[in-house]
DNA sequence: CGCCAATTTGAGTCCCATCAATATTTGTGG
DNA sequence: CCACAAATATTGATGGGACTCAAATTGGCG
């Protein structure tokens, strides 16, 4: 229903318009096979801040166009070393990226949506780190690099504006691998499930109910879990109420428990405060969290936890 | 032995030359209590530049100077929650980076040496999201974000540089997320001794001997492990002869089987090849590697195969 | 309908966290 | 310098959470 917005009709025209200053051999995107349909959309300047939520006062941008691409579900945007030329936003649709190892074990790193921003990591080596692939028909906006890094410094906001956006990224991935090392599998889930219903409401869509539409094998690469875990955690979390699966199809009951919950610390990872870390002023949020959040012994799975949960959230 | 720097003689010279274009009111670095040395030593934009590996070629960047600050083990250099206002780079020391969860558990996010960039997270929101500490004294050179920003849309190349080091730092931050969630403990430890290793090496110091500048805690802590499984793997490590452990000197035997020793990842976590990737051209060395990686069975613990290990090694 | 992929569910096993006790090192003050 | 305390590490025993193997179920699609 829900997740996959109208996409405009699309009409095959090629023609493009660029800005004079745009790169000029415009990059081959792929030598993989298979049909693409090259967006009949442009987008200026001003767009792309808007998408990436970035005030943008100057009225210049208007002349500056970039291109639009589309990919069907399954079709990959960059690959594995592949050549760095081109940044990507996405203005519609749902990716996800990752590596591959040694085995052909895909890791998936990450699931990008409207306003994010692909290809970070191909700045460096001026090769594409990661893998991006849609995971349904997505619109994205190609921003060659060139072009960027011309524009950066000449739009100074800009450039402030694209050092905030990489900062933000790498925000994510820090909090990301704090919650991949510190949380038990039913928090991960719950936490994941959150996280998705926030990026959604931001994005204008229903925060509580919406589709998944990654895998449970791939949201279980993303966790670093097992697939099966996954699923049970998910009917676990279901059979306790806070949220309702049916497939892909999730509806979030309690968001607060989804967020908050985390397994029992023990005091072994606690590390001792250092010197004269003054008691600050913690966020009056974080108080009064630590003591409404829903701490499960470790002893016990939430499916066993029915009533004793059900009373502390009552 | 080998891994703190001879720092230079700490001479309490306050009188900080600064150029014209730096920013006027220096920013006030701590609220902090304790004595801190402000550092006798100032750096151009040359230096910097060679500091984080970047090609710089310009001439003009003699003229700017950005001040060094002392770090006393312990110290830190920033707080979750403080005002952004500088990007710090390591110049000599060793520090961590981590967050405070709600129960006061520290969350190591990376070690940080000589010639990482710290602050990135601050960009966004401009606010510290996570704090630094020094393990060890410390010499850091001030970038305040402001003439950094400045300097960015002067020099283009050193704008480019500077998109390319936060490249570099998410390309960390996803590796790390993918050996999070997808190795076992003992690869996990195995991992972090060859990536200190390799570290060190370019840094100039020896990659095969060295100290740990970290207690097992917080190593536990980065690598999501409990403190009894980081000694008990090390001592196994140490057992197996790919290692030598005494205390925090440690010294790497087998660097290869360090880089490469993997637990097996059943056919659980392999993703069905999408579509038409071609096979491509893998490294060669990766194929090499498929074939030469000591893996272990996921049913025995590295000190029970220390024959059956020896077999394969030799 | 029949095939294949995705998901769910169950039973067993193992890795790793936890608890506990000891050893070693570091730090501090007399 | 030594003694005492606190922090840091090591080692063992144990249990539980998550992985593994296995099979059943569902859903999608030609």
């Amino acid at each position: 229903m829900f997740l996959v917005p109208t996409s405009a009709p699309a009409s095959n025209i090629e023609s493009i318009a660029l800005a004079p200053n745009a790169h000029a051999n415009f990059p081959s995107l792929s030598n993989e096979a298979g049909w693409r349909c090259k967006g009949d959309l442009w987008s200026n300047l001003h767009d792309i801040c808007e998408l990436l939520n970035i005030r943008f006062s100057s009225n210049k941008g208007k002349e500056i166009l970039f291109q639009h691409v589309r990919y069907k579900a399954g079709q990959k945007i960059h690959k594995i070393g592949q050549h760095f030329e081109n940044l990507a936003i996405v203005n519609c649709g749902f990716l996800k990226t990752g590596v591959i190892d040694e085995y052909g074990s895909e890791q998936v790193l990450s699931f990008p949506m409207k306003g994010d921003l692909l290809g970070i990591d191909g700045i460096y080596n001026q090769c594409h780190a990661t893998e991006a692939v849609a995971l349904s028909d997505c619109d994205i906006i190609l921003v060659p690099y060139k072009t960027f890094s011309t524009l950066g410094h000449t739009y100074a906001e800009l450039e402030q504006a694209m050092f905030s956006v990489m900062s933000r990224e790498l925000l994510r991935e820090r909090t990301m691998a704090s919650m991949l090392s510190a949380l038990g599998a039913e928090a991960k889930v719950a936490r994941f499930l959150s996280n998705l219903g926030i990026r959604f409401s931001e994005l204008g869509y229903s925060g509580k109910v919406f589709n998944l539409r990654m895998t449970r094998h791939e949201i279980a690469s993303y966790l670093g879990l097992a697939i099966e875990t996954v699923s049970r955690t998910l009917t676990a979390l279901h059979e306790l109420g806070v949220i309702k699966v049916d497939q892909r199809q999730i509806a979030i009951i309690d968001a607060l428990f989804l967020k908050t919950f985390r397994r029992l610390p023990s005091t072994r990872s606690r590390i001792k405060v250092t010197q004269m870390t003054a008691p600050k002023v913690t966020r009056s949020l974080t108080k009064n969290i630590t003591q409404k959040v829903p701490v499960l012994s470790a002893k016990n799975t939430l499916l066993q936890q029915n009533k004793e949960l059900a009373n502390i959230l009552n």
